[in-house]
DNA sequence: GATTATAGTAAACATACGTTTATTTATGCC
DNA sequence: GGCATAAATAAACGTATGTTTACTATAATC
């Protein structure tokens, strides 16, 4: 049996563990909340490394967030039913792991990440949605869905509004809210 | 003719002052992102002063930004065309002026301004906007409309996607916009 | 096994932060 | 008009920030 890789001068492990962290921070606490010593400390390493790996805590920033920016996974399928499925993962989307689109959100208020996350938004988000919508108004439209999706985000994790996120809330209530999300996010898709 | 009131020794006109000051920056930096000596130089004040008036920068920002978190104008009539008028009002915003909702979204990377801001919007908005809604699930689909409105706001104000905001953009380009948004929040407060 | 390169640390750096104290300056009252 | 009160400032405080420098320790090379 091998013994398990302790991080001993492993430039790869040390890189990828000061990104883990970062993208792990940037979910809690903003790109202004969070400090490069508090980033270091949960990768088990000083902070002098991250000026080391990246330049800067902006650089680190560019390398740990935009590049995860994706929406692969909501376009497996059938666009007929992309409303259903958006809003399964949206509900389903549990509190562990790293969530990118809630570094987004957390890090909207810093005038440092804002141009970062609307370049990678629009490319790598709505562009892409939109290449797989019919009719009129594809950009906008896409617009408009990654807008719902977001503003999901917002209320159900980034604030966890009590009346969305709340602990009383039922698997029955959980499953309510998926139906009026998907139809809403349909009647975009749709465009009729 | 009057000499312009060059405030001099006004407690009130002060305090007042502050408070837009701080409105103003917390739209445009978020909580962590605006320090007291950027809000006390727009105010034409020192800094010091934000601390005999508010106590303390969490304090000034209780005061400024979560009374100010409220929905009455979207109330204001039918509510069978609550989605026409909500995105009517949504694309009108013209960036002049204070905006509530972009201060929430600015600082929603605090963990300091985060509780302020749920207590606010749960209770001043969410709940507000459910007593006016018919059906079931009143609650949690006034939270869905918020999030729906609120990710408007994300995308055409704190990112400002250059597919929703682009200087590009046609006034026949807005009104389609604004159609495509009413009838995806109108699809939330009918229920059917 | 000594040497060289480099991963990593420790400590100091300069600056910015929110806040507090001491002081000045203007207002209201008798 | 002189005195008390309060508004506002100026400057210093302690701390935290992102970054840089000097140093240590590990791993690979010959």
């Amino acid at each position: 049996m091998e013994i398990p890789n302790i991080r001993t001068r492993n430039p790869e492990a040390t890189r990828k563990a000061i990104i883990d962290a970062a993208r792990h921070c940037f979910a809690a606490g903003g790109y202004e909340d969070v400090g490069v010593r508090e980033i270091a400390a949960q990768a088990g390493v000083t902070a002098a490394l991250i000026n080391r790996y990246f330049g800067s805590k902006e650089g680190l920033f560019a390398e740990a967030v935009p590049p995860t920016l994706e929406i692969g996974l909501f376009l497996d399928g059938d666009m007929r039913r992309f409303g259903e499925r958006a809003a399964t993962i949206m509900v389903m989307k549990s509190g562990n792991g790293y969530d990118p689109m809630l570094a987004l959100l957390r890090s909207m208020g810093s005038r440092i990440a804002v141009p970062q996350l609307r370049a990678a938004i629009d490319k790598q988000v709505v562009e892409v949605l939109a290449k797989r919508l019919e009719g009129p108004d594809r950009l906008m439209r896409a617009g408009l869905i990654i807008a719902q999706l977001t503003g999901f985000d917002v209320m159900m994790r980034a604030l966890s509004s009590a009346h969305m996120a709340g602990a009383q809330m039922t698997s029955d209530d959980i499953g309510r809210m998926r139906d009026h999300l998907a139809k809403s996010i349909q009647a975009l898709v749709d465009n009729n």
